[in-house]
DNA sequence: AGCACGCCGACT
DNA sequence: GTCGGCGTGCTC
């Protein structure tokens, strides 16, 4: 008998080993395998039986490591996820493995699976949680959290039968669970961003229809690719929303644009009667979008990271310049390279500016600033009960349920807006509304003021956001219609990565079927980091596995670059 | 991904 | 003459 064994390296495979007569019972599809593998021994997994091989000569199976890790349903996983997101059958294995503490078999739950949409405010999260699970009369469930989520809030919802968790638990789940609650889906932190770079709600799907449990969704702002499978009538929205909308108010700053400073009138003027009514406000920076730089005063150099393509901040709690994308920090006394002075002016909006504005405006107020602390400095949780004005970026979530805001004001909602990022729009709705979980009035300062996010913000009208953001999305040829794979190359000379990237592209141009867009090889954003030359191809595609696999063909094909490394992203 | 094989430059 | 640089190719 022979053994096809896989392993956990970004080899295909699988590899065939003869089974010694002494193993043949012990040896079956699920267990791992201790085999020599070119020079070394190695450890794989069996995924397969074959009575003979097409190579002539073959190496033993040396020993059984042990017997039922996984079985035919996790391989019937472990193919999908492969396939999608362009990695090899062992490394799923040995990824979802990994995550699976519970010994045992995986198991297949009984009947077809039901998925449900529950959109409410965070505050009632713990309550339509309570309600899923009186749903069933006896049964076991597992909830997924984002990774900033205070386990406090869902306390009431959780006992001893409920396990919960952040991502990596996606691949825990199977039969034995009668329900997978996930909380806030389009949170950014469900997105893995190492290889392989999958997204959890893709993979709780595909786990679901293999393992056949429920999965309920619980989540004010659901993203677009799961409003558009309700649409379709793939998930059942329970009930209508019941979503507390805040009252939005815009600002339209053209309007003052002769009036200096960072708070509009509008905004000064709902703080102050807040703060009469003995209320909280709140006023959020973003920094997504937001970009802090150092420039010289009298050469107008601007200070960047020695191993980025990126400009350094400084940060008033480290006293010194960092990097937003490396460890790199430049002291706090650094003279300008170019003309040797230290005449250094930090641009963008900064906390500090903000309090130093209010404080001139409201001179008794009590005004804390909370900004997530970087790098190595321990995190302050606490923000301080007794300040009047919170000052904070959209880290405040992190305060949800314990502080409460009478006013909550958006300084800079535009570069949140703006950025070049198509769900940017999507980002900035659901900001507001959890933000607006933590204030009855939110103010919102733009120029933007005709922008379909703040117009249907403005008259609270849900719907009508997801029905305009599918619309753009459907012309645009972007999720869900279309997908977009991401094929990124790096390495330490810039032209040998660039030289990587066009040989890749040039076979795909010459390979791929006419309606396959694809864009032509573009340093990344961030062009170098971490001393890093980064070059990208975008691929569109209807159809995910196929394009992954017609993808990495074409790689296959070119011969590799040496020091350039080659990386795919599915739905970046 | 590793790691060996192999073919060219600077040293005892 | 050899030690070692990393470019190329293979792993059942």
């Amino acid at each position: 008998m022979i053994a096809q064994v896989a392993f956990d390296l970004p080899l295909e495979g699988p590899f065939d080993y003869l089974i010694p007569e002494p193993l043949a019972s012990r040896v079956a599809v699920g267990c791992r395998v201790r085999v020599s593998f070119g020079f070394r021994p190695k450890t794989g997994f069996v995924v397969g039986l074959l009575a003979q091989s097409a190579l002539p000569k073959l190496k033993p199976v040396l020993a059984v490591e042990d017997s039922g890790n996984f079985n035919d349903l996790d391989l019937q996983f472990a193919r999908s996820f492969s396939a999608y997101y362009g990695c090899s059958l062992g490394e799923t294995l040995a990824a979802t493995l990994r995550n699976k503490q519970e010994a045992g078999p995986s198991v297949r739950r009984e009947g077809s699976p039901r998925f449900v949409l529950c959109r409410c405010s965070p505050a009632d999260y713990a309550a339509r949680i309570r309600a899923v699970r009186e749903g069933y009369k006896k049964g076991r469930f597992l909830i997924l959290v984002p990774d900033a989520f205070r386990g406090r809030m869902l306390s009431s919802a959780v006992d001893g039968e409920v396990k919960m968790g952040t991502r990596s638990l996606v691949f825990e789940t199977d039969g034995r669970y009668d329900c997978v609650i996930m909380v806030d889906e389009e949170d950014a932190s469900y997105k893995q961003e190492q290889s392989p770079m999958y997204e959890t709600r893709q993979v709780l799907l595909q786990r679901a229809a293999i393992y056949g449990f429920d999965v309920a969704f619980v989540g004010i702002t659901p993203s677009v690719e799961l409003m558009a499978l309700v649409r379709e009538g793939k998930i059942q929205e329970l009930e209508a929303a019941r979503v507390d909308v805040p009252t939005v108010r815009l600002v339209d700053l053209s309007n003052y644009k002769f009036i200096p400073g960072l708070v509009s009138p509008p905004v000064r003027e709902a703080l102050e009667n807040a703060l009469k009514a003995g209320q909280k406000g709140l006023l959020i920076l973003n920094r997504k979008g937001s970009y802090r730089l150092t420039r010289c005063v009298d050469c107008a150099e601007i200070l960047k990271c020695e191993r980025c393509d990126s400009p350094l901040y400084f940060s008033r709690a480290e006293g010194k310049y960092l990097c937003r994308h490396c460890p790199f920090t430049a002291p706090g006394d650094t003279v300008c390279p170019k003309c040797q002075n230290q005449s250094w002016r930090s641009q963008g909006i900064g906390v500090e500016q903000v309090q130093a504005e209010l404080k001139k405006i409201f001179p008794t107020a009590r005004i804390a600033a909370f900004e997530r602390e970087t790098k190595s400095s321990a995190r302050r949780q606490e923000v301080d009960a007794r300040a009047d004005i919170l000052i904070a970026t959209q880290a405040a979530l992190r305060f949800q349920g314990q502080w409460q805001a009478g006013v909550a004001a958006f300084i800079d909602f535009d570069s949140q807006l703006n950025r070049l990022d198509m769900s940017a729009g999507f980002k900035a709705f659901s900001l507001t509304l959890h933000i607006g979980g933590m204030a009855q009035t939110v103010f919102i300062q733009t120029r933007n003021i005709n922008h379909h996010v703040l117009q249907c913000l403005a008259r609270a009208d849900m719907g009508g956001f997801y029905d305009e953001e599918l619309k753009l999305r459907q012309e645009l040829g972007f999720s869900p219609f279309k997908h977009w794979v991401k094929i990124s190359w790096r390495g330490p000379s810039e032209k040998s990565t660039h030289q990587a990237a066009c040989h890749v592209y040039n076979e795909l141009a010459k390979a791929a079927p006419q309606v396959c867009l694809i864009t032509e090889p573009a340093a990344e954003a961030v062009a170098r980091k971490r001393g890093q030359f980064r070059f990208q191809v975008m691929v569109q595609a209807d159809e995910v596995p196929p394009a992954v696999a017609f993808i990495k063909s074409a790689i296959a094909r070119v011969k590799r670059t040496s020091g350039v490394i080659t990386t795919i992203n599915v739905d970046p």
